[in-house]
DNA sequence: TTCTTATGGTTCTAAAATAGAACTGTCAAA
DNA sequence: TTTGACAGTTCTATTTTAGAACCATAAGAA
């Protein structure tokens, strides 16, 4: 399978990995999140070689994920920004991060805390059912063919792994903050 | 920067990145979802290279989010199943699903469509504030450091592009269902 | 017994991607 | 006239990946 038949697959996952699912592209647009916007900026930030900067740049601007801005004549100069098609991803970015604070934190904690400013209070991301706002669980999903047609995308692991305690982090669990939205059927 | 450095970087994005940021192995989490666990599954269903899924899978086996169950003994043979920490990333596949079922379908439309066991009815993943219930916008969010040092994770972009309409998809974009959870305080 | 199949890998070589560093080009300011 | 900022491009060396063949264990068939 080569990277050009990965994004003609029938599965919105397979789709999505063509486009973003490179380590580097992922930390572009960490970085673009960050209001980082001008080459300079992703490379010195970033370390990343100035020729693979360029050519992923490019790449997220044919996608159509940053729009590529003029932001000075004289010596022609361009910005990268996100275009809606880019902000959109965010649910993935906060997903990854939530996912890293959740598994992959040192003794110290986490990194960064996020604030909701509309509640002014500290908060995890929680993924819900847009119709019934319950938080998902994989084994609560069922998955249906579309009219897109062939089905492989993300479905439930319907024969859950019961997970005995193989030796595991134990720590690192279980530290996720129930939703407390205001009246939604509480959660069982 | 090297793959070695990213794990440790003080950033959870970049740290979860160092351990499934790569399409490889991100499509065989896929697999994991849709359950399939052995060796001949992933590699018959992904087309990968047998040597590339056997390190993937190792590496997803020392990183906890596999574990490697015996399943006959004649022949030793083993299956790989999704740990807690691995069940754990269901979001983050959902999210880019989401993410490629707005954007990167076709005019047949989305390949596969989502129920919820629960209410029964063919849904959208929302994020949304553990705190308060709304969904997540990015420019609704505030980074603080935290305890873990150095603050590198996904913050709002404050000054958000306003997106000019410079000839993006038009269609593809606000297919995004709004939730309407029982009743949390109306989204604006 | 010998052959074939199933499963789960490992070992090769060639091709592709990435790292690292240097180079180009435009303009402004010193 | 030189230096510096910025946004790239070009080059070689190294690392990863693709692709195919090979190895090992055991069951079952001929």
């Amino acid at each position: 399978m080569k990277w050009k038949e990965l994004e003609e697959e029938p599965c919105s996952m397979a789709r999505t990995i063509a486009v973003i699912g490179d380590r580097w592209t992922l930390l572009i647009l960490r970085e673009c999140f960050l209001r980082k916007r001008r080459f300079e900026a992703f490379q010195s930030s970033l370390g990343i070689t100035r020729h693979l900067l360029a050519e992923r740049l490019k790449k997220l601007v044919r996608q159509g994920i940053l729009r590529r801005v003029p932001y000075q004549e004289s010596p022609k100069r361009h910005e990268y920004i996100l275009t809606q098609k880019g902000l959109d991803l965010y649910p993935i970015m906060m997903a990854i991060v939530h996912w890293g604070d959740t598994h992959m934190v040192d003794e110290r904690g986490r990194p960064v805390l996020h604030e909701h400013k509309k509640c002014g209070k500290l908060f995890e991301p929680v993924m819900i059912c847009s119709e019934c706002g319950e938080p998902l669980l994989a084994k609560e999903v069922h998955t249906h063919p579309g009219p897109g047609g062939w089905a492989a995308s993300v479905p439930p692991p319907a024969d859950l792994p019961s997970e005995p305690s193989t030796g595991g982090p134990k720590a690192a669990r279980s530290k996720t903050v129930q939703p407390k939205a205001k009246s939604r059927t509480r959660a069982a």
